[in-house]
RNA sequence: GGGGCAUUCGUCUAGCGGCCAAGGACACCGCCCUCUCAAGGCGGAGAUCACCGGUUCGAAUCCGGUAUGCCCUACCA
C-alpha cells in the first residue's frame, strides 16, 4: 500500500514550487489507490508566521488535493521525538553538544576564513556521559547531536535520479534535538515517516543532499527507510530558487488574480512531468491515470508565466457563458469601480459575457475589459477619437483639420439612426451603419472607429454591433452626445 | 572551500544508439478571417542537443574530463 505525505513548514504562505509537491504526492497517492497524508512540520517556533497553516490548508482544496489523513502537527509531538532522541542517546548514535552558539559561530568564521569546509568541529563528541552529568548540572541545556560514521559512505537509488553517493567524511554532527525541546526537521521527519509507514517520499530536490543523514538515522532506529524521490525544483527567472522577493508567487495571489484550479494543476504538472511530446491539456482526473514517476524530469524548470496565462485562458473558454459569469461575478464585484451600483445585474451580464470570456485570460482581467458596459460615462482622449477620420480626410486629400467636422457629422447622423433604429439587434444595426457610412463617404474603419471609441472609451473592444446592441439605445445616446460636446 | 545534482529553441518540454540535417507547446513574426481587440486557421523564424575527448559501422542519447548553473554545507525547513 503506498503511503505519501506533503508535510510543509509554515514559515511562509505556500508557493508554487510547494504546492507542486503536494500536487505530485497527491497524484503518485491516488494514481496508486494509495494514502496521501498531510503533515504540518511547525518545528520552528522562531520562523512560524501566522495564517500560513491556512493558508496551507485552503490552498490545497482550491486545487482540489484532498488529503485521507491530518493534518498532523509536528508541535503536538514533541514526547515522540524527545522519546526518539533519548533512545539514540543510549544506544550511542547520539550525543549530547554543550557548544554555545558564539563559540559555533566563531568557530565556522574561522573554518571560512581558512577555506575549510563548515561543520561542526565534534567538540562535545567525546565527552563520556559522566561529564553531561556534571554539565547538565551545571545548568547549560545541550542539544543532542547525532554521531555520523567517521568513515565508510552511504549510497541509495533515488527513483528521478539514479544511483547517489556521499562519503560520510563530507557529512558533519547535524544537530537532531534543539536547546528548546523542539526537534529539527532531521530528526521529525524521520521519526513520523516511519511512525505514519510512509513509503515514498517525494519531495523537492533541495533535499537531496540531506539525505544521507536521514538514511543512516533509519539505520540507527533500525527503520526500514522509503524509496526517495527528489523532484526538480521550480525556479525564478534567474534560474534562483524561488521565494517571495520574485514576485507573487503564493497560491492565493494566483487565486487573486483569478487564476483556475484546473488551470493551476495542469500547468504546475508540467513544470517536471510530460506525458509525451504533444498532450498539453489534463484534467485532473487524467494526470491521476498518467501520472508516473518514471516521467518526472530531473532539471529544474523556470516558471513561464506567459504560458500559464495562455492556458488559464484556454480553461475559461471551456465554460458556459452562465458558468463563466458565475465565476467572474465575484472578481467583478471586487475590481469594478465603487460608483457602478451593486449587486451587478446578472442578465445584462450575460449578454456581454461570450464577448469577454473570449478575451479574457484571467478572471481579474474582467472588470478591465469589461468596465465600459457598466460605467455611467467613458474616459478618452480626442485623438483616438479622430484617428481614423484623419486618415480619411488625408485620403480624400483635406486638411487633417477637417476631421473634426466630419466627426461631428458622423456622430449626429449615428445619433440620429441610434434614435431611429426599429429592430436594436446586431445585425439591422450593422445593415444601418454600413449604409451610413457610405452615404457619408467614411471608411468602415474610419466610421467604426469613431464609434467605437465614442461608446467604449477605447480603441480595442468586443464587436461594435454587439457592444451597441447590449449598451442599449439610452447608453449609447448619452456616450455619442459626450463624444460631440468634446469635440466642439 | 567541500559535497551532491544538473546542462536539448528565450521558456516548458519530447527524445532513452540508427525513425532526428531534433518533434510539440507558450512567447515572437507573417498571412487568412475582420469594424478594432481577441478567438480560430495556416505558415515562418528560433537549438552546431554547454564544451572537449572517447566507445561504436553509427551518439542529443553510453563513458571520461572541463565549464557553467543550482542545491546542501544553521540549535531553518
Amino acid at each position: 500500500m503506498v503511503r505519501v505525505r506533503f508535510a510543509p513548514s509554515p514559515t511562509g504562505f505556500p508557493h508554487i514550487g510547494n504546492l507542486r509537491t503536494a500536487l505530485f504526492n497527491w497524484l503518485f497517492a491516488r494514481h496508486h489507490g494509495g494514502v496521501f497524508i498531510l503533515r504540518i512540520e511547525d518545528t520552528d517556533v522562531a520562523r512560524k508566521v501566522e495564517g500560513a497553516e491556512e493558508a496551507i490548508l485552503s490552498s490545497l482544496r482550491w486545487m482540489g488535493l484532498d488529503w485521507d489523513e491530518g493534518p498532523y502537527f509536528q508541535s503536538e509531538r514533541l514526547p515522540l521525538y524527545q522519546e526518539a532522541a533519548r533512545g539514540l542517546l543510549e544506544s550511542g548514535h547520539a550525543y549530547h553538544c554543550f557548544c554555545s552558539t558564539e563559540r559555533l559561530n566563531e568557530m565556522r568564521r574561522e573554518q571560512i576564513r581558512r577555506k575549510m569546509p563548515p561543520g561542526y568541529d565534534r567538540l562535545c563528541r567525546s565527552l563520556s556521559p559522566a561529564h553531561w552529568e556534571e554539565r547538565l548540572a551545571q545548568g547549560i541545556t545541550p542539544v543532542v547531536r547525532f554521531r555520523i560514521p567517521l568513515e565508510g559512505q552511504t549510497r541509495f537509488n533515488d527513483l528521478v535520479k539514479g544511483q547517489v553517493t556521499f562519503n560520510h567524511s563530507t557529512l558533519d554532527d547535524f544537530v537532531l534535538l534543539k536547546a528548546d525541546g523542539f526537534p529539527t526537521y532531521h530528526l521529525a521527519n524521520i521519526v513520523d515517516d516511519h511512525d505514519m509507514r510512509i513509503t515514498h517520499v517525494l519531495r523537492a530536490d533541495e533535499w537531496l543532499a540531506s539525505t544521507p543523514r536521514h538514511l543512516l538515522l533509519y539505520q540507527a532506529f533500525g527503520y526500514e527507510p522509503p524509496q526517495f524521490v527528489h523532484l526538480p525544483m521550480i525556479l525564478a527567472d534567474d534560474r534562483s530558487k524561488l521565494s517571495k522577493r520574485h514576485g507573487a508567487v503564493s497560491v492565493t495571489e494566483f487565486e487573486e488574480q483569478g487564476f483556475l484550479p484546473q488551470a493551476m494543476t495542469n500547468f504546475m504538472a508540467l513544470l517536471g512531468w510530460s506525458m509525451d511530446d504533444h498532450t498539453e491539456m489534463f484534467t485532473l482526473k487524467e494526470l491521476v491515470r498518467y501520472f508516473s514517476v518514471e516521467r518526472l524530469a530531473r532539471t529544474g524548470a523556470i516558471f513561464n508565466r506567459e504560458k500559464l496565462e495562455w492556458m488559464n485562458g484556454v480553461y475559461l473558454r471551456k465554460f458556459t457563458v452562465e458558468e463563466f459569469v458565475g465565476m467572474a461575478l465575484p472578481y467583478l464585484g471586487r475590481d469594478l469601480p465603487p460608483s457602478v451600483s451593486r449587486p451587478l445585474d446578472r442578465d445584462y451580464l450575460l449578454q456581454m459575457a461570450p464577448f469577454i470570456q473570449e478575451r479574457a485570460r484571467t478572471l481579474g482581467e474582467v472588470a478591465g475589459l469589461a468596465d465600459f458596459f457598466f460605467l455611467a460615462e467613458v474616459d478618452y482622449e480626442t485623438g483616438p477619437l479622430l484617428k481614423g477620420m484623419e486618415k480619411d480626410a488625408r485620403k480624400q486629400g483635406k486638411a487633417a483639420a477637417e476631421a473634426t467636422p466630419m466627426a461631428v457629422q458622423a456622430l449626429d447622423k449615428a445619433m440620429e439612426a441610434i434614435q431611429q433604429a426599429a429592430e436594436f439587434e446586431p445585425e439591422p444595426l450593422e445593415h444601418g451603419f454600413r449604409a451610413l457610412g457610405e452615404e457619408l463617404g467614411l471608411s468602415a474603419g474610419a466610421f467604426f472607429g469613431l464609434l467605437r471609441v465614442a461608446l467604449t472609451g477605447r480603441t480595442a473592444s468586443p464587436p461594435l454591433f454587439n457592444t451597441i446592441s447590449i449598451l442599449g439605445r439610452g447608453r449609447c445616446l448619452t456616450r455619442l452626445k459626450a463624444a460631440r460636446k468634446k469635440l466642439s
